[in-house]
RNA sequence: GGAGAGGUGGGUGAGAGGCUUAAACCAACAGUUUGCUAAACUGUCGUACGGGUUAAACCGUACCGGGGGUUCGAAUCCCCCCCUCUCCGCCA
């Protein structure tokens, strides 16, 4: 959420920004903005300065009932009741408005930075670096689907069986090397000064809106009606939560935490002919890392946390593009995102296996996420957060990349972790 | 699931219609003293919104889990909801 005041001080820069994200007649929408908070103030105002008289006089009535004094006590009664009344028809004004400008901040999205290209869709993305080369595969060569099959590692159609479609089964090997991945994704954090977090992996509804998934994106998570809560559909949501309603001390920052869950996302409507096998599921392991950092600080972190995923592409010996995002393919929450697309040799696509984003101060708004800065002033914080890495689709890459004769060759670096060198 | 007890500032905790401008203590911060540490003393110390200011100072309003109500006046009385803790039951 923007803040009001950026909005009025910076217009301009923003209509600029926004404009990058194909959007359209922004500068109705601000204006909008600055009317109803114009109205809020004026409102508002009236109504303290009624309530500081009607203050003033409970105190005088007060003293008259004391003294006696019972008649003119009773005058002024007369008047709060007046005044009561005033305020009351106020205060639901002010409501009102209140409910409308936070509906208008809600739609508008963030502020993209300098950096970020202008552009529509994935097309407009800028790729600004690239690692490795592309695989030569065999003729015969499988999609991940078929090899999941034919090596026994992850069954879909059990997952049917016990849950629905979009839940696979892990077994032997699969299941290994599931686990050999969180836990290389977790020890490699650990080395770049991250603090491994457990979290519980459904949260309330507060949590929910802190990070931006409710209102706007309810249909996606899946709800635990019973108890009003809601399975996560990123370990973004709960470790980005701890640091929900909070002044930080400069001394606690920066903030920089690594956790594993599991994912759940309903997807509700989004399954097409190129989505099959484990291209997107509907519960998926994922290692995310999150950062909370000092304004000046966020630009530097971000590219820090590029060159940290990058770091475990190379490691696992898988042929990556690194793409700027432009502005009308990034998410709403974010000021500017980097995605890593890794290539499937098999599929013969790019598939997105993290998405590194800063969303400046647009996140800790809601989450009123603040420090103290040398001033003594409270501030608002910069959030970042990364995929570090999601699993599926590096578990396709390998599959498909890795594929030979004897069976799927261990990445080097894994071997430590599953104890065994090909899935055959 | 059953029964009970509670939710007050960063923490502990008093306050039970107007004497609260939320006591007191702890923590934190600044200063004084001191060979260092410590201690002692003094001072500062909630958040949001609005007004004001070059910036402050300062002024107003709201906030004692959340929402309603009673009253001239509510942390305090009434109603609804949420949450936490304790005991019993069940249970990895």
């Amino acid at each position: 959420m923007l803040q009001v005041q950026v909005i009025r001080e910076q217009k301009q820069a923003v209509i600029n920004g926004l404009q990058k994200r194909g959007l359209k007649e922004i500068e109705a929408s601000l204006d909008t903005i600055i009317n109803l908070d114009n109205k809020r103030k004026e409102t508002q105002r009236k109504q303290d300065d009624l309530q500081a008289e009607s203050n003033t006089l409970a105190r005088e009535i007060g003293n008259l009932m004391k003294s006696g004094n019972k008649e003119e006590a009773e005058k002024l009664k007369k008047r709060t009741s007046e005044i009561k009344e005033t305020v009351a028809s106020l205060n639901a004004d002010l409501t009102q408005i209140e409910v409308d400008l936070q509906k208008e901040l809600y739609a508008l999205p963030n502020v993209p930075t300098e950096k970020v290209p202008a552009g529509k869709s994935a097309d407009d993305n800028i790729t600004v670096h690239t690692f490795g080369s592309i695989p030569e595969l065999a003729e015969n060569a499988l999609p991940h689907w078929d090899l999941i099959k034919k090596y026994d590692i992850i069954d879909f159609d059990l997952g049917i069986k016990i849950s629905g479609a979009g839940f696979p089964v892990y077994k032997g090997k699969g299941a290994k090397l599931q686990r050999a991945l969180i836990n290389f994704f977790l020890d490699e954090a650990e080395k770049q000064g991250y603090r491994e977090i457990q979290p519980p992996i459904v949260v309330n509804e507060a949590s929910g809106y802190g990070t931006g998934q409710l209102p706007d994106k309810e249909g996606q998570m899946y709800h635990a009606t019973a108890d009003n809560l809601y399975l996560i559909p990123t370990a973004e949501v709960p470790i980005t939560n701890l640091y929900r309603d909070l002044v930080m001390n400069e001394a606690e920052l920066p903030v920089k935490n690594v956790g594993y869950t599991p994912c759940f996302r309903r997807e509700a409507g989004s399954w097409g002919a190129h989505v099959r096998g484990l291209n997107r599921l509907h519960q998926f392991d994922k290692v995310e890392i999150v950062q909370i950092r000092k304004p000046e600080e966020s630009e530097k972190a971000l590219d820090e946390m590029c060159l940290y995923v990058q770091s475990l592409l190379e490691k696992l010996e898988l042929p990556y593009r690194k793409l700027l995002l432009c502005g009308g393919d990034m998410g709403v929450n974010s000021a500017i995102t980097y995605d890593m697309e890794v290539y499937s040799a098999a599929q013969k696509r790019w598939l997105e296996v993290s998405s590194v984003s800063n969303f400046e101060t647009f996140q800790a708004n809601r989450l009123k996420l603040r420090y103290k800065n040398k001033e003594g002033k409270t501030q608002l914080l910069h959030t970042l957060n990364g995929s570090a890495l999601a699993l599926p689709r590096i578990v396709a890459a390998i599959l498909e990349n890795n594929q030979t004769e004897k069976g799927i060759r261990v990445p080097k670096i894994l071997q430590a972790y599953t104890r065994f060198e090909m899935i055959d």
